[in-house]
DNA sequence: CGTTGAATTCTACGCCTGTTGAGTTCGTCC
DNA sequence: GGACGAACTCAACAGGCGTAGAATTCAACG
């Protein structure tokens, strides 16, 4: 490769080395997950030492915390989005949803995020908090009436499910359709889900108490 | 701790301990995923030795393979669902569906294969191969017309954005929910994917279906 | 009763991991 | 032009991992 100057000590001129970290520390848990991403390997692929990945981060979970940060402020764009005429509010959210994971930098970040809420108890209620919490919960406070967690729970797995689909197992053709093919086949699914009519839970006929859990 | 004899050697009477490690594997495989379950921790939780595994089951890999099979022959199930009104497929195969994942004995085999596929590439392609070339292969099977991949693939990410939601994150107030609560709310969705009017990529005249967009 | 093979344990090797502390080079401020 | 701290590397520790091989105990069969 180039010629990695072994030598200690600081290196001339200004240093981007931190950026550099974070990136292959991105692109390492997005492709082998948190346990299977290595300081060893990101620091290699950042081209230093590994050392200098702890003096900068101080722990593997200090480095996972930035990586996996939400590449977009939720405080402003979920407004944005629910704003405007509410009987296409699933096309705004789906096709924002859809752009943040087609877009490289984003979907790296947000992919180890969802890896590690899949492996780690510990990171899926940092996931819950997070996606749910941010996301999801500012839905639901501009959605009226009962049942609102439940609809912003459905429109939740909804998007989880495409992302599951698309970007993980890759399942075709769903993973190499352009992003607006699945706006208007799933938008209809998503619009349903938060206004349309729905059969909430709790509605009087069917008392089957059951819980999944064991 | 109980008495555990240490003694080296073949215990008295019948053993069931292939079982037991098995099920020790499928718990651990679950709870912690490929790479965060250990042989040794297995073979702690079956009571045996961690040799003892290998013994068995060669490899970890050999470990994982037994422990994540599919808990029901898709040959039979699948066409049992389809069979019968198509405008009720949805309700079928979303009540099947859910009373797997609902029976913790195979919702612990079916979660380590989920998980395994989305940390492994390797095992992101054998669950490729097997969830979607053996379940959803053969509802595409049953299903007319063009766009079949496509339409089964939207079940498909349904499927698992639910199982994602209930029993990964565990997203209140889903995760709770009885069946049958699912069942209503997700079927229209996925009899619409499955048998109803889609706006499916390809087709002719994209414009002015809805209301202007961006 | 002796032999054979399966069930089971112990010990240990080699590897990889996250993390630490000491040491070296450079930019910056007084 | 020193002093100081930030950037950076080196070498090593302690621990966990998957796996291998020899040793021991039991069951089954002649």
């Amino acid at each position: 490769m180039v010629s990695s100057s072994n030598r200690p000590g600081r290196r001339p001129g200004p240093s981007a080395t931190r950026e550099a970290i974070l990136a292959a520390a991105r692109a390492a848990f997005t492709a082998h997950g948190y346990d299977g991403a290595t300081i060893r390997a990101v620091a290699a692929a950042a081209g230093v030492d590994p050392a200098l990945v702890l003096h900068y981060f101080g722990s593997k979970r200090g480095l996972f915390a930035e990586a996996a940060a939400l590449p977009f402020d939720p405080a402003t764009a979920i407004p944005a989005i629910i704003a405007g005429d509410p009987a296409t509010a699933a096309e705004r959210l789906l096709r924002f949803f859809l752009a943040a994971w087609d877009s490289g930098q984003s979907r790296d970040g947000l992919l180890a995020l969802l890896r590690a809420a899949v492996n780690d108890e510990q990171a899926a209620a940092m996931f819950r908090a997070r996606f749910a919490g941010e996301l999801l919960g500012r839905v639901a406070a501009q959605l009226p009436g009962p049942g609102v967690e439940v609809r912003v729970g459905l429109v939740g797995s909804t998007l989880a499910g495409l992302v599951f689909a698309r970007y993980i197992v890759r399942l075709e053709p769903l993973a190499s359709l352009p992003a607006e093919g699945v706006v208007a086949m799933v938008a209809p699914t998503i619009q349903r889900y938060l206004t349309g009519p729905l059969e909430l839970p709790g509605a009087p006929g069917e008392g089957g108490s059951h819980a999944p859990g064991d």
